[in-house]
DNA sequence: AAGAAAATAT
DNA sequence: AATATTTTCT
Protein backbone atom coordinates (compact mmCIF):
# COMPACT_ATOMS: atom_id res chain seq x y z
CA UNK A 1 0.00 0.00 0.00
CA UNK A 2 0.92 3.57 -0.43
CA UNK A 3 0.86 3.76 3.23
CA UNK A 4 3.79 1.98 5.11
CA UNK A 5 3.53 1.43 8.17
CA UNK A 6 5.99 1.89 11.06
CA UNK A 7 5.49 -0.57 13.87
CA UNK A 8 6.97 0.10 16.97
CA UNK A 9 6.02 2.09 19.88
CA UNK A 10 7.90 4.21 21.66
CA UNK A 11 7.76 2.89 25.21
CA UNK A 12 8.97 5.48 27.54
CA UNK A 13 6.66 8.19 26.10
CA UNK A 14 4.16 6.12 24.90
CA UNK A 15 4.07 8.31 21.95
CA UNK A 16 2.28 6.76 18.45
CA UNK A 17 4.88 6.39 16.20
CA UNK A 18 3.67 4.40 13.92
CA UNK A 19 1.80 5.73 10.79
CA UNK A 20 1.15 5.93 7.76
CA UNK A 21 2.22 8.20 5.00
CA UNK A 22 -0.17 8.97 2.41
CA UNK A 23 0.52 10.49 -1.36
CA UNK A 24 -1.79 13.00 -2.37
CA UNK A 25 -3.04 12.50 -5.70
CA UNK A 26 -1.21 8.96 -6.29
CA UNK A 27 -3.47 7.09 -8.50
CA UNK A 28 -4.38 3.86 -8.09
CA UNK A 29 -4.61 4.77 -4.33
CA UNK A 30 -6.38 1.75 -3.10
CA UNK A 31 -4.47 -0.65 -5.94
CA UNK A 32 -1.18 -2.39 -4.61
CA UNK A 33 -0.34 -3.91 -7.46
CA UNK A 34 -0.45 -0.88 -9.33
CA UNK A 35 1.59 0.88 -7.03
CA UNK A 36 4.09 -1.52 -6.80
CA UNK A 37 4.36 -1.70 -9.82
CA UNK A 38 5.27 2.34 -10.18
CA UNK A 39 8.03 1.81 -7.49
CA UNK A 40 11.13 1.71 -8.62
CA UNK A 41 13.25 -0.75 -6.01
CA UNK A 42 16.15 0.45 -7.36
CA UNK A 43 15.51 3.50 -6.00
CA UNK A 44 14.22 2.11 -3.35
CA UNK A 45 17.14 0.36 -2.19
CA UNK A 46 19.80 3.12 -3.10
CA UNK A 47 21.86 3.72 0.07
CA UNK A 48 21.37 0.44 2.08
CA UNK A 49 23.09 -1.92 0.11
CA UNK A 50 26.12 -2.17 1.70
CA UNK A 51 25.97 -5.22 3.16
CA UNK A 52 25.72 -4.98 6.73
CA UNK A 53 22.52 -3.39 6.49
CA UNK A 54 20.69 -5.31 4.47
CA UNK A 55 20.66 -9.07 5.95
CA UNK A 56 18.52 -7.09 9.02
CA UNK A 57 15.93 -6.22 6.48
CA UNK A 58 13.03 -7.98 6.71
CA UNK A 59 10.51 -6.13 4.11
CA UNK A 60 6.97 -6.12 5.56
CA UNK A 61 7.92 -4.78 9.11
CA UNK A 62 10.96 -3.66 9.13
CA UNK A 63 11.37 -1.35 6.37
CA UNK A 64 10.19 2.20 6.71
CA UNK A 65 9.45 4.25 3.66
CA UNK A 66 8.02 7.18 2.91
CA UNK A 67 6.21 8.22 -0.15
CA UNK A 68 7.07 11.56 -0.80
CA UNK A 69 5.32 13.12 -3.13
CA UNK A 70 5.58 16.56 -4.93
CA UNK A 71 3.48 18.27 -3.32
CA UNK A 72 1.90 17.40 0.02
CA UNK A 73 2.93 14.53 2.18
CA UNK A 74 0.56 13.67 5.01
CA UNK A 75 0.63 11.98 7.98
CA UNK A 76 -1.90 9.60 9.06
CA UNK A 77 -2.19 7.56 12.61
CA UNK A 78 -2.25 4.01 12.53
CA UNK A 79 -4.27 1.75 15.04
CA UNK A 80 -1.68 -0.24 16.00
CA UNK A 81 -2.53 -3.78 14.74
CA UNK A 82 -4.64 -2.10 11.99
CA UNK A 83 -3.70 -2.52 8.17
CA UNK A 84 -6.07 -0.02 6.90
CA UNK A 85 -4.73 2.90 4.94
CA UNK A 86 -5.87 6.22 5.73
CA UNK A 87 -6.06 8.59 3.15
CA UNK A 88 -5.59 12.07 3.98
CA UNK A 89 -7.04 14.91 4.63
CA UNK A 90 -7.00 17.48 1.50
CA UNK A 91 -4.14 20.01 1.47
CA UNK A 92 -5.62 22.92 2.63
CA UNK A 93 -4.92 26.28 0.63
CA UNK A 94 -2.63 25.18 -2.10
CA UNK A 95 -4.63 22.81 -3.30
CA UNK A 96 -5.46 22.68 -7.30
CA UNK A 97 -2.26 21.41 -8.18
CA UNK A 98 -3.14 18.84 -11.11
CA UNK A 99 -0.66 16.85 -9.95
CA UNK A 100 0.92 14.82 -12.68
CA UNK A 101 4.27 13.45 -11.60
CA UNK A 102 3.14 10.97 -9.40
CA UNK A 103 5.49 9.67 -7.08
CA UNK A 104 8.33 11.92 -7.44
CA UNK A 105 10.50 9.72 -4.67
CA UNK A 106 10.68 7.55 -2.46
CA UNK A 107 12.78 8.98 0.22
CA UNK A 108 13.15 7.23 2.83
CA UNK A 109 13.53 3.62 4.17
CA UNK A 110 15.50 1.24 5.77
CA UNK A 111 15.47 0.80 9.71
CA UNK A 112 19.04 0.15 10.55
CA UNK A 113 20.04 -1.64 13.09
CA UNK A 114 23.49 0.56 13.97
CA UNK A 115 24.19 -1.54 16.73
CA UNK A 116 26.11 -4.95 16.32
CA UNK A 117 29.66 -2.97 15.77
CA UNK A 118 29.78 -1.52 18.69
CA UNK A 119 30.67 -2.38 22.37
CA UNK A 120 27.11 -1.13 23.17
CA UNK A 121 26.35 0.31 26.46
CA UNK A 122 22.88 -0.38 25.81
CA UNK A 123 22.34 2.88 24.18
CA UNK A 124 19.42 2.56 22.94
CA UNK A 125 20.60 2.60 19.71
CA UNK A 126 22.44 -0.26 20.12
CA UNK A 127 19.28 -1.59 20.53
CA UNK A 128 17.64 -5.11 19.50
CA UNK A 129 18.04 -6.64 16.21
CA UNK A 130 15.17 -4.37 15.57
CA UNK A 131 16.82 -1.29 16.01
CA UNK A 132 14.73 0.93 13.82
CA UNK A 133 14.87 3.99 13.73
CA UNK A 134 11.90 6.32 13.26
CA UNK A 135 10.89 7.21 10.37
CA UNK A 136 12.24 10.56 9.16
CA UNK A 137 9.61 13.54 8.89
CA UNK A 138 10.03 14.79 5.26
CA UNK A 139 9.49 18.32 5.89
CA UNK A 140 8.45 19.28 2.11
CA UNK A 141 7.37 23.07 1.80
CA UNK A 142 4.21 22.54 2.63
CA UNK A 143 4.38 20.84 6.07
CA UNK A 144 7.14 23.64 7.01
CA UNK A 145 4.51 26.67 6.07
CA UNK A 146 2.14 25.09 8.08
CA UNK A 147 4.88 24.54 10.55
CA UNK A 148 5.61 29.05 10.33
CA UNK A 149 2.26 29.40 10.16
CA UNK A 150 1.82 28.00 14.03
CA UNK A 151 4.59 29.40 15.18
CA UNK A 152 3.75 32.50 14.12
CA UNK A 153 0.58 32.18 15.03
CA UNK A 154 1.92 31.63 18.85
CA UNK A 155 3.87 34.29 18.36
CA UNK A 156 7.30 33.30 18.48
CA UNK A 157 7.97 33.37 22.16
CA UNK A 158 5.39 31.48 22.83
CA UNK A 159 5.87 28.76 20.21
CA UNK A 160 6.86 25.66 21.85
CA UNK A 161 6.45 22.58 20.42
CA UNK A 162 3.64 21.11 22.26
CA UNK A 163 1.18 24.04 21.48
CA UNK A 164 2.64 23.87 17.64
CA UNK A 165 1.88 20.55 17.23
CA UNK A 166 -1.61 21.00 18.70
CA UNK A 167 -1.98 23.68 15.66
CA UNK A 168 -0.94 22.00 12.67
CA UNK A 169 -2.94 18.92 13.54
CA UNK A 170 -1.23 17.25 11.94
CA UNK A 171 -1.47 12.77 12.72
CA UNK A 172 1.32 11.71 13.14
CA UNK A 173 3.91 14.21 14.05
CA UNK A 174 4.90 14.02 17.28
CA UNK A 175 6.22 16.95 19.60
CA UNK A 176 9.83 15.92 19.21
CA UNK A 177 9.89 15.88 15.44
CA UNK A 178 8.37 19.32 16.15
CA UNK A 179 10.63 19.98 18.17
CA UNK A 180 13.71 19.35 16.28
CA UNK A 181 12.20 20.96 13.65
CA UNK A 182 11.72 24.29 15.78
CA UNK A 183 15.17 23.89 16.82
CA UNK A 184 16.38 24.03 13.89
CA UNK A 185 14.05 26.70 12.46
CA UNK A 186 15.33 29.32 15.25
CA UNK A 187 19.33 28.40 14.40
CA UNK A 188 18.37 29.21 11.22
CA UNK A 189 16.72 32.64 12.46
CA UNK A 190 18.85 33.64 14.95
CA UNK A 191 21.56 33.39 12.09
CA UNK A 192 19.51 35.66 10.06
CA UNK A 193 19.11 37.89 12.25
CA UNK A 194 22.59 38.03 13.57
CA UNK A 195 23.51 39.03 9.96
CA UNK A 196 21.28 41.48 9.51
CA UNK A 197 21.86 42.98 12.94
CA UNK A 198 25.80 42.51 11.82
CA UNK A 199 24.98 44.46 8.39
CA UNK A 200 23.04 46.93 10.18
CA UNK A 201 25.63 48.00 12.49
CA UNK A 202 28.01 48.21 9.38
CA UNK A 203 25.65 50.17 7.84
CA UNK A 204 25.99 52.91 10.76
CA UNK A 205 29.74 53.42 10.96
CA UNK A 206 29.77 53.48 7.09
CA UNK A 207 27.25 56.48 7.57
CA UNK A 208 28.98 57.90 10.64
CA UNK A 209 32.18 57.54 8.52
CA UNK A 210 31.07 59.43 5.41
CA UNK A 211 29.38 62.63 7.46
CA UNK A 212 32.55 62.65 9.17
CA UNK A 213 34.76 62.55 5.80
CA UNK A 214 32.12 64.89 4.57
CA UNK A 215 33.10 67.24 7.25
CA UNK A 216 37.08 66.95 7.55
CA UNK A 217 36.44 67.98 3.44
CA UNK A 218 39.85 67.61 2.64
CA UNK A 219 41.48 67.65 5.57
CA UNK A 220 44.26 65.45 6.94
CA UNK A 221 43.48 62.63 8.23
CA UNK A 222 45.19 60.71 11.14
CA UNK A 223 46.07 57.44 10.16
CA UNK A 224 45.73 54.41 12.81
CA UNK A 225 47.93 51.80 13.52
CA UNK A 226 46.46 50.23 10.50
CA UNK A 227 48.11 52.88 8.01
CA UNK A 228 43.86 53.60 7.43
CA UNK A 229 41.87 56.50 8.10
CA UNK A 230 39.68 55.99 10.87
CA UNK A 231 37.13 57.41 12.09
CA UNK A 232 35.30 57.98 15.51
CA UNK A 233 37.41 54.94 16.70
CA UNK A 234 35.90 52.65 13.86
CA UNK A 235 37.98 50.41 12.56
CA UNK A 236 39.55 51.64 9.01
CA UNK A 237 37.88 50.13 5.99
CA UNK A 238 40.37 47.37 5.41
CA UNK A 239 39.69 44.18 3.53
CA UNK A 240 40.40 42.45 6.88
CA UNK A 241 37.56 44.10 8.26
CA UNK A 242 35.01 42.90 6.51
CA UNK A 243 32.24 42.72 8.45
CA UNK A 244 30.75 39.44 7.10
CA UNK A 245 31.27 37.61 3.75
CA UNK A 246 27.88 36.94 3.56
CA UNK A 247 27.52 35.58 -0.17
CA UNK A 248 24.79 33.25 0.17
CA UNK A 249 26.16 29.64 -0.78
CA UNK A 250 23.55 28.99 -3.26
CA UNK A 251 24.63 32.10 -5.04
CA UNK A 252 28.03 30.60 -5.34
CA UNK A 253 27.60 28.05 -8.14
CA UNK A 254 24.87 26.76 -10.38
CA UNK A 255 25.61 28.86 -13.54
CA UNK A 256 22.30 30.15 -14.02
CA UNK A 257 19.40 28.52 -12.02
CA UNK A 258 16.00 29.15 -13.57
CA UNK A 259 15.66 33.12 -13.26
CA UNK A 260 12.55 33.34 -10.55
CA UNK A 261 9.75 35.46 -12.16
CA UNK A 262 10.57 38.78 -12.17
CA UNK A 263 7.71 40.71 -10.25
CA UNK A 264 7.07 37.70 -8.04
CA UNK A 265 8.19 37.42 -4.61
CA UNK A 266 10.42 34.19 -4.45
CA UNK A 267 9.22 33.65 -0.65
CA UNK A 268 5.97 32.21 -2.53
CA UNK A 269 7.44 30.76 -5.72
CA UNK A 270 6.82 26.96 -5.40
CA UNK A 271 9.30 24.29 -5.19
CA UNK A 272 12.03 25.45 -2.82
CA UNK A 273 14.29 22.39 -2.29
CA UNK A 274 14.81 22.12 1.23
CA UNK A 275 18.16 23.91 0.50
CA UNK A 276 16.65 26.85 -0.62
CA UNK A 277 17.15 29.47 2.15
CA UNK A 278 13.51 30.53 1.29
CA UNK A 279 12.45 27.42 2.74
CA UNK A 280 12.92 28.93 6.35
CA UNK A 281 11.31 32.12 5.99
CA UNK A 282 8.83 31.65 3.97
CA UNK A 283 6.82 34.07 5.99
CA UNK A 284 5.05 36.33 3.57
CA UNK A 285 6.68 39.81 3.46
CA UNK A 286 4.77 42.82 2.37
CA UNK A 287 5.49 42.94 -1.16
CA UNK A 288 7.86 45.89 -1.79
CA UNK A 289 8.90 46.21 1.20
CA UNK A 290 12.48 46.24 1.60
CA UNK A 291 13.69 43.06 3.20
CA UNK A 292 14.84 43.64 6.58
CA UNK A 293 18.92 43.41 6.56
CA UNK A 294 19.27 44.49 2.66
CA UNK A 295 21.92 47.04 2.17
CA UNK A 296 20.37 49.82 2.78
CA UNK A 297 23.23 52.28 2.71
CA UNK A 298 22.56 56.00 3.09
CA UNK A 299 20.61 55.96 -0.13
CA UNK A 300 21.22 59.21 -1.10
CA UNK A 301 25.13 59.15 -1.74
CA UNK A 302 25.70 60.47 -4.89
CA UNK A 303 27.38 57.56 -6.55
CA UNK A 304 24.38 55.38 -5.47
CA UNK A 305 23.13 53.94 -8.93
CA UNK A 306 20.58 51.81 -9.98
CA UNK A 307 21.50 50.03 -12.44
CA UNK A 308 20.02 46.37 -14.38
CA UNK A 309 17.30 46.53 -11.92
CA UNK A 310 19.72 46.17 -8.89
CA UNK A 311 20.73 48.93 -6.40
CA UNK A 312 24.36 49.74 -6.65
CA UNK A 313 26.77 51.95 -4.92
CA UNK A 314 30.25 52.58 -4.85
CA UNK A 315 31.66 55.02 -2.31
CA UNK A 316 34.89 56.40 -2.47
CA UNK A 317 37.05 57.15 0.05
CA UNK A 318 38.73 60.37 0.40
CA UNK A 319 42.23 59.34 0.05
CA UNK A 320 43.60 57.69 -3.11
CA UNK A 321 44.59 54.09 -1.98
CA UNK A 322 41.37 53.80 -0.98
CA UNK A 323 39.15 55.65 -3.85
CA UNK A 324 36.73 52.65 -3.99
CA UNK A 325 36.03 51.23 -0.41
CA UNK A 326 33.16 49.79 -0.34
CA UNK A 327 30.58 48.38 -3.12
CA UNK A 328 27.14 47.16 -2.86
CA UNK A 329 25.02 45.67 -4.87
CA UNK A 330 21.42 44.73 -3.73
CA UNK A 331 18.02 43.77 -4.89
CA UNK A 332 14.15 44.59 -3.90
CA UNK A 333 11.35 43.61 -4.80
CA UNK A 334 10.45 46.21 -7.01
CA UNK A 335 14.08 45.75 -8.48
CA UNK A 336 14.26 42.19 -9.82
CA UNK A 337 17.65 40.09 -10.43
CA UNK A 338 19.60 40.00 -13.18
CA UNK A 339 19.27 37.03 -14.84
CA UNK A 340 23.37 36.14 -14.25
CA UNK A 341 25.65 36.73 -11.43
CA UNK A 342 28.95 36.47 -10.93
CA UNK A 343 30.74 34.42 -7.94
CA UNK A 344 32.19 36.13 -5.36
CA UNK A 345 35.64 34.96 -6.49
CA UNK A 346 35.21 36.56 -9.66
CA UNK A 347 33.96 39.81 -8.38
CA UNK A 348 37.05 40.16 -6.11
CA UNK A 349 39.44 39.04 -8.99
CA UNK A 350 37.96 41.59 -11.25
CA UNK A 351 37.94 44.61 -8.55
CA UNK A 352 40.77 43.78 -7.35
CA UNK A 353 42.29 42.44 -3.59
CA UNK A 354 42.98 45.96 -2.89
CA UNK A 355 39.89 46.99 -2.04
CA UNK A 356 37.26 46.59 0.78
CA UNK A 357 34.43 44.77 -0.73
CA UNK A 358 31.90 43.81 2.25
CA UNK A 359 29.19 41.92 0.49
CA UNK A 360 26.13 42.78 2.37
CA UNK A 361 23.43 40.39 2.44
CA UNK A 362 20.82 40.26 -0.18
CA UNK A 363 17.31 39.50 0.53
CA UNK A 364 17.50 35.49 -0.04
CA UNK A 365 16.36 34.45 -2.89
CA UNK A 366 17.77 37.33 -4.74
CA UNK A 367 20.70 37.53 -7.09
CA UNK A 368 23.37 40.02 -7.60
CA UNK A 369 23.85 41.47 -10.65
CA UNK A 370 26.43 40.43 -13.31
CA UNK A 371 29.79 40.71 -13.16
CA UNK A 372 29.77 42.52 -16.46
CA UNK A 373 26.79 45.32 -14.94
CA UNK A 374 29.54 45.75 -12.18
CA UNK A 375 32.09 46.27 -14.46
CA UNK A 376 30.21 48.39 -17.10
CA UNK A 377 28.97 50.37 -13.80
CA UNK A 378 32.39 50.64 -12.66
CA UNK A 379 33.52 52.24 -15.61
CA UNK A 380 31.10 54.51 -16.28
CA UNK A 381 31.69 56.17 -13.07
CA UNK A 382 35.16 56.36 -14.27
CA UNK A 383 36.15 54.59 -11.00
CA UNK A 384 40.08 53.33 -11.65
CA UNK A 385 40.98 49.66 -10.72
CA UNK A 386 43.66 49.84 -8.03
CA UNK A 387 46.53 47.59 -8.07
CA UNK A 388 46.37 45.23 -5.30
CA UNK A 389 49.92 46.71 -4.95
CA UNK A 390 48.52 49.72 -3.03
CA UNK A 391 46.83 48.57 -0.49
C1' DA B 1 7.97 19.26 28.49
C1' DA B 2 11.49 22.36 26.46
C1' DG B 3 16.01 22.96 24.83
C1' DA B 4 20.56 22.07 23.69
C1' DA B 5 23.85 18.98 22.26
C1' DA B 6 25.28 14.65 20.33
C1' DA B 7 24.49 11.08 17.08
C1' DT B 8 23.05 9.48 12.60
C1' DA B 9 21.69 9.42 8.10
C1' DT B 10 21.83 11.32 3.43
C1' DA C 1 31.70 17.92 3.79
C1' DA C 2 27.52 19.63 4.85
C1' DT C 3 22.78 19.11 6.15
C1' DA C 4 18.75 17.40 7.88
C1' DT C 5 16.52 14.71 11.33
C1' DT C 6 16.52 11.94 15.33
C1' DT C 7 18.03 10.70 19.97
C1' DT C 8 19.95 11.62 24.17
C1' DC C 9 20.79 14.37 28.04
C1' DT C 10 19.82 18.38 31.35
Amino acid sequence: MLAVRICNKDEEQGEVDSFSIAAEGFPDFDDDTHLLDSINFDDLFVGINDGDVLPDLEMDHELLAQFSVNNSVSFEQFDDNSKSVNKDEGEEEGKAHGDQEIVSKIEELAAKSKNGDKINKSSPQSKNSQGKRKVKVDWTPELHRRFVQAVEQLGVDKAVPSRILELMGIEGLTRHNIASHLQKYRSHRKHLLAREAEAASWSQRRQMYDRAAAVNGGGKRELSSWGAPTTMGFPPMHPHFRPLNVWPKYLQHSPSPPPPPALSWPYAAAPPPTHDPSYWHHHQRVPNALTPGTPCFPHSLPTNTRFGGAMFSVIPLPHPPYKLDLITVGCSPSHPPLDSYPSKESIDSAIGDALAKPWLPLPLGLKPPSLDSVKVELQRQGIPRIPPSCA
